[in-house]
RNA sequence: GGCCCCAUCGUCUAAUGGUUAGGACAUCGCCCUUUCACGGCGGUAAUAUGGGUUCGAAUCCCGUUGGGGUCACCA
C-alpha cells in the first residue's frame, strides 16, 4: 500500500471509440487506484483539432461505463482539478510555455514546414543516425524574434534540449531506463494554432491534477525523456511511471483494426459480457502469481499490483476470450440471464408475448451448459421459439428408416395417454413403447428428437419435451410424420 | 537505419539460483451421455541462440538472433 493515496488517470484521445488496448490501460489504472484507495481520473486529450471526431467523447465514456470503469473525476462529472478536457485548458499550457521561454528551456521557432521537410530530407540523404531539428531558431537575436512575433508569422514553441547528458528515470515495470539527450529532439510544445502538443499538456495536467502514477502504454516509453525534462525544467516532482506492454495481433504486431475487432463496442455488440471482457483483458499482461483465471472485478481490485505486470507484449487470443465469456455466462443465475435473453428475442424479432418468463427460464436451465453467448439460446435451440419447418438431412438419413413413421405413431399414441407428464413419465412411456415394438430405445429417441427439434443436437430429449409441453410435442410429432420423407 | 523495450508449450502465463519446467485456452484420445454440450481422466507441446559467473542457470552478466515500439506543429 502506498502511503499517500494515489491519483491516476486514463487520458485517451477522442478518436472515435474505446480501443481494447485503451480498455486494458484504463482497467489497470482503475484497478491500481481502487486497490490502493486512490482516485481514478478521466481526462480527454483533445489537443489535435484535425482529429476531432463528433461524438467520440460520449462514445468513449459510454464504453468505459459499460465496462464498469467508473471514474472519480472526469469531463462529465467534474472534480477539484478541472476542466478535464484539454481543449478547455489552453491558457494553462501557454502560460507554462512562456515560463519555459523565460528560463531558456524553450524557444520560439518560426521555421516553415517546407524548411523542416527539407531539413529532414537532407539529414536522411546524409544518412545521419538521427533526424532532429537543428536548433536554427534558438540562435535568433532578440530583435529578430520580436520582429517575427510582431509580424504575426506562424510560430511554434520548442523544448530546448541540452546535448550531451543522460536522462534517467525509473519505471515500475521496466526498472531503470536511460536515454542520451543527443537522441531527444527539440519537441514542439505549442503548435502554430496555439494548441499544446501531448508532451506539454500531459506533463502540465498531470502535475496540476496531482497525478502520482503515470500508467500508460509502452508506445510512450521513448517520449518519456521529454516529459522527464519538462518536470525538471518546471522544477516539479515527477510521478512514478509504469509503461504497460502492448496488446498484439496474432502475428505479434501492435493490435490493429485490420486483423479483427479492436473496439470495445464491437465486442459488446457481438454479445460478449463485460465480465468476460474485463476478466480476459486483465489477464493480458498480469497475473496474481497463482493458477486462478476466473475473476470478478472486485477480486481483481483486491489482487492487482503493478509489480506483477509483465514486460512482454501479449497476443489477444479470441479463443480464450470466448472461453472466459462462456464461464462467466454459466456462472450467472437463470434469473440474471432472463432479461438478457428477452433482449435477444426482441432483437431476433420474435413475438415476445408468446413466451412466458416461466417458459424462458426453463429454456435457460436446459440450455445453460450448451451456450457461450446469450444469443446462442436462439441460434442453438431455435426450436424453442418456433416449430421446425425443416429437418436435418443427415439425421434423417441416419435415424429415419422406413418403419420409423409407424413406430413414432405408436409413441405418439402412448404420449397422448399421459396426463400432465413429467420427464420420467415420458421416459417410461417411451421405454414401454420400445419394448412392445421389440426395438432399442434409440430407434425412438433419435427420430423423436428430430421430430420435435428438427436437428440432432441439444438437451436430453425428455427435458426437451417437458419444456415444450405435451400439446406442442404431440403437434410436432404429427407434423414430422407427415413431412419427413426418406 | 538511430534510440528504447522485450524473449518459457501454438496462445495467455507460473516457477524471484536447486521443480520430472506447473496451470489455463486451443488441440488430440478415453470416460460420462443412446444426441450435443458440461464435467472427469490422460496425451502432444516451451525455457530463441552462443558465451560466461556458479557446485548448480529458465532465472545473473555479455554477445548474437528474432520481435515490437518510437523517431510529426498525432496522441
Amino acid at each position: 500500500m502506498i502511503d499517500e493515496f494515489p491519483r491516476v488517470r486514463f487520458a485517451p484521445s477522442p478518436t472515435g471509440y474505446l480501443h481494447v488496448g485503451g480498455l486494458r490501460t484504463a482497467l489497470y489504472n482503475y484497478l491500481f487506484a481502487k486497490h490502493n484507495n486512490g482516485k481514478f481520473i478521466l481526462r480527454i486529450e483533445d489537443t489535435d483539432r484535425n482529429r476531432f471526431v463528433e461524438g467520440a467523447v460520449e462514445n468513449l465514456i459510454s464504453s468505459l461505463k459499460w465496462c464498469g470503469l467508473e471514474y472519480d473525476e472526469g469531463p462529465d462529472i467534474g472534480g477539484s482539478f478541472g476542466p478535464y478536457m484539454q481543449s478547455m485548458r489552453l491558457e494553462l499550457y501557454s502560460k507554462h510555455a512562456q515560463e519555459l521561454i523565460e528560463n531558456g528551456h524553450a524557444y520560439y521557432c518560426f521555421c516553415t514546414p517546407e524548411r523542416l521537410d527539407a531539413l529532414r530530407e537532407e539529414q536522411q540523404r546524409q544518412k545521419l543516425p538521427q533526424a532532429k531539428y537543428d536548433k536554427h531558431c534558438l540562435h535568433l537575436s532578440k530583435e529578430e524574434i520580436n520582429e517575427n512575433l510582431e509580424s504575426g508569422i506562424a510560430k511554434v514553441i520548442r523544448l530546448n534540449v541540452e546535448p550531451n547528458h543522460k536522462i534517467v528515470f525509473s519505471d515500475i515495470i521496466r526498472g531503470r531506463v536511460e536515454f542520451d539527450s543527443n537522441n531527444v529532439d527539440d519537441q514542439v510544445l505549442i503548435k502554430s494554432d496555439g494548441y499544446p502538443t501531448y508532451h506539454l499538456a500531459n506533463v502540465v495536467d498531470d502535475h496540476l491534477m496531482k497525478i502520482t502514477h503515470v500508467v500508460r502504454g509502452e508506445e510512450w516509453l521513448s517520449s518519456t525523456p521529454k516529459h522527464v525534462l519538462l518536470y525538471d525544467f518546471f522544477n516539479w516532482e515527477k510521478p512514478e511511471f509504469a509503461h504497460l506492454p502492448l496488446l498484439l495481433n496474432p502475428d505479434r504486431t501492435k493490435l490493429s483494426k485490420r486483423q479483427g475487432d479492436v473496439a470495445v463496442e464491437d465486442y459488446r455488440a457481438k454479445g460478449f459480457l463485460k465480465e468476460g471482457l474485463i476478466n480476459f483483458v486483465a489477464l493480458l499482461g498480469w497475473n496474481a502469481g497463482d493458477d486462478k483465471e476466473f475473476y470478478y472485478m472486485n477480486e481483481l481490485i483486491e489482487k492487482f499490483t503493478l509489480e506483477r505486470v509483465n514486460k512482454a507484449g501479449a497476443v489477444f487470443d479470441l479463443d480464450k476470450l470466448n472461453w472466459l465469456n462462456a464461464e462467466h455466462l454459466r456462472k450467472k443465475s437463470d434469473e440474471e440471464i432472463l432479461p438478457m435473453l428477452k433482449e435477444e428475442i426482441i432483437r431476433a424479432s420474435y413475438d415476445m408475448s408468446k413466451f412466458s418468463d416461466d417458459y424462458l427460464l426453463k429454456i435457460i436451465s436446459t440450455m445453460k451448459e450448451r451456450v457461450s453467448f446469450v444469443r446462442e439460446y436462439l441460434t442453438k435451440s431455435p426450436y424453442f421459439f418456433e416449430a421446425p419447418t425443416e429437418y436435418e438431412q443427415s439425421s434423417i438419413q441416419k435415424n429415419w428408416k422406413e418403419e420409423t413413421p409407424e413406430q413414432i405413431s405408436k409413441l405418439y399414441d402412448a404420449f397422448t395417454k399421459l396426463n400432465n407428464p413429467t420427464k420420467e413419465d415420458y421416459e417410461i412411456a417411451l421405454a414401454k413403447t420400445a419394448e412392445e415394438l421389440n426395438i432399442g430405445k434409440g430407434k425412438l429417441i433419435h427420430p423423436l428428437r428430430l421430430s420435435v427439434s428438427g436437428i440432432s443436437t441439444g438437451p436430453g430429449v425428455f427435458d426437451l419435451l417437458v419444456t415444450l409441453g405435451k400439446e406442442e410435442t404431440l403437434k410436432r410429432i404429427k407434423t414430422a410424420i407427415g413431412k419427413i420423407k426418406i
